[in-house]
RNA sequence: GCCCCCAUAGCUCAAUUGGAAGAGCAACGGAUUUCUAAUCCGUAGGUUACAGGUUCGAUCCCUGUUGGGGGUACCA
């Protein structure tokens, strides 16, 4: 359609200038809108609207065969899109099905990390609307056409696993009836109780006195990291790959980023520390890449992990983390660029702070000192669609408040149901129509057949690869949530009328505007679907 | 101090990213011998935090201010 303006506009002068393709949210402007009127107008010293108006003339003249009613108001151009079009996607939707939606494949491979949790606790809430949008938005750059593969990488090396094998010791000793304090920066969540018990059960009292550090480490670490990947089943995020911290140090790549900035002389040493001099490949301070205890930070295996995923052949990482580690963007970024790769192969998806209300008062989260709820916990009181729902409504930058009481009730506060049940009432009138013994099948749709809210509604299906694509572009979730309403909203209100004149029913008494209505919900239906599918929640037969 | 995020209807949030401010909930009024009322229709609710700037056009971009949240380790 860009092509076709660009085209029409050229008759009147050239170069054209950039101009935006507009979707409006609401279709009584047009099925697609253009602000090219406004764009010419200061280059032909000319008003808007008169621009538009010759544009639209040209445009009417090239007699293109998506293109039906041409209006122009208020210096924009509306165009609406013609029968013959619309009865083609209809074709579209109904051939393609589940596919319908996604965009052609690109040779261009994704690489989405996300959760990546320590496995020294269960997976609280904030990592489930981490573990959520990353989900849902890999699911939509798939959709998009990209070739995505999802990833996680164990911090399983490094002080927090050190910490972890102690606490357990601790609590191992407590559960064998030795006296034994946990420190200040122990784990100190029961989880770890119920390991020790494990352990106890399967090794006695054999380390009590002489405690295996590594084995206790190893143990809990294994144990944690089964149930998180238990969880993020439950709540039906998929993950295809496993990288793990200490495998990347087994094969000493993080002693190869020491020597890789040595022998650029970008690291000196300072106070029994080594650092690497990143201020002067654009960071914002020079950072410590081993420390005088001779051991190396996060961020060197960090480093080395990132240089792992481009050598696995990946055209572009994104990271999922919480805001706790905004700070680390940079000093990864610069690096990387230091490092060869652009800027732009590196993005970082900041999920903002996650807050828990219960009762009207936040809950406090903290994985060391007992009190927090863990997304396990949640997924046991809330249903999964329900949860993933939630954690895809708002943008992925924005403070979210997580209100326990509201989410329990099955409330109207929850759309989910309010799209799911379109979902179901579509499926309740297709087994009516069975019972009934009503035919409707085939890939062609009389426009002529459909009165004005169901064009609407085709012409709202019709946009449904517009969202994918925003979706895809701006790694957010949301406006496939909106799209989702949209179309539900559109089909609920549709479907009420009939309340009021039974010849709007689609199992009307007319032939002829029955099958048509059948054919249209059938797409009504499959576009349904394919949103459910993006955010990974069930498409129910009834409700 | 410096850096990041946020501020839109009473509440929770949209607005296809610089193009025509819109939903849901709550409130009020109405619709139920149904194709599933987990629904629909209507009413009301706005100086888009404030002050400037750029632009034909700003909720969106820039500058400043206010308020809320987070970060600023030889932890991860």
């Amino acid at each position: 359609m860009k092509d076709l303006l660009r085209k029409a506009a050229s008759r009147l002068t050239e170069p054209i200038p950039e101009f935006n393709i507009i979707y409006n949210t609401d279709l009584k402007f047009a099925d697609v809108s253009t602000d090219i009127g406004f764009k010419l107008a200061s280059l032909l010293k000319d008003n808007p609207n008169n621009i538009a108006q010759q544009v639209a003339q040209e445009l009417k003249q090239m007699n293109h065969q998506a293109v039906g009613r041409v209006e122009v108001l208020k210096g924009y151009i509306n165009i609406f899109y013609s029968q013959n079009y619309l009865e083609d996607i209809y074709s579209k939707i109904i051939k393609e099905d589940s596919i319908y939606g996604s965009h052609p494949k690109k040779k261009f491979r994704i690489n989405m990390e996300f959760i990546s949790a320590n496995p020294t606790g269960p997976l609280h809430i904030a990592h489930g609307r981490q573990a959520i949008i990353g989900d849902v938005v890999s699911n939509v750059l798939t959709k998009a056409g990209y070739d995505v593969q999802r990833e996680y990488y164990i911090n399983d090396s490094g002080n927090q696993i050190e910490m972890l094998g102690k606490s357990l010791y601790v609590r191992y000793q407590q559960i064998c009836g030795v006296n034994a304090e946990l420190g200040e920066n122990s784990y100190k969540g029961e989880y770890l109780i119920d390991l020790a018990k494990e352990f106890k059960e399967q090794y006695g009292d054999k380390y009590l006195k002489e405690p295996d550090l590594k084995l206790f480490k190893e143990f809990a670490a294994a144990k944690l990291l089964e149930q998180i990947k238990q969880t993020a089943s439950k709540a039906g995020i998929k993950m295809d790959y496993y990288a793990s911290q200490k495998q990347l140090e087994n094969e000493s790549k993080d002693k190869e980023i020491i020597g890789f900035l040595s022998s650029k002389g970008m690291a000196f040493e300072k106070d029994g520390a080594l650092w690497a001099k990143s201020t002067s490949y654009g960071d914002d301070q020079d950072r410590v890449i081993r420390k005088s205890d001779g051991l190396f930070p996060y961020r060197v295996s960090d480093y080395a992990y990132h240089l792992d995923k481009f050598k696995r052949d990946f055209d572009l990482l994104i990271d999922i983390w919480g805001p706790d580690h905004h700070s680390h963007i940079k000093d990864v970024s610069s690096f990387l660029q230091f490092a060869g790769y652009d800027k732009d192969r590196f993005k970082v998806l900041i999920i903002q702070h996650c807050r828990v209300i219960s009762g009207g008062k936040e809950v406090k989260m903290s994985k060391r000192n007992a009190t927090f709820i863990t997304l396990d916990e949640l997924l046991d009181d809330i249903p999964r669609d329900v949860v993933r729902y939630f954690f895809s409504m708002r943008k992925p930058e924005t403070h979210l408040d997580f209100d326990l009481d509201l989410a329990i009730k099955k409330s109207m506060e929850n759309p989910v149901y309010y799209v799911q049940y379109a979902y179901a009432r579509i499926n309740s009138i297709f087994k009516k129509a069975k019972e009934l013994d009503i035919k409707h099948s085939g890939e062609d749709l009389d426009f002529a057949r459909l009165n004005q809210d169901e064009r609407d509604l085709l012409r709202l299906l019709v946009r449904f690869p517009n969202f994918v694509e925003i979706s895809a572009k701006e790694l957010d979730p949301t406006p496939i949530v909106s799209y989702t309403m949209d179309v539900a909203r559109s089909f609920q209100s549709y479907y009420q009328k009939a309340d009021k004149d039974r010849s709007l029913a689609v199992l009307c008494d007319d032939v002829n505007a029955r099958e048509a209505r059948l054919k249209l919900l059938k797409a009504v239906q499959i576009v349904l679907k394919n949103c459910f599918d993006i955010l990974g929640i069930s498409a129910p037969d009834k409700m």
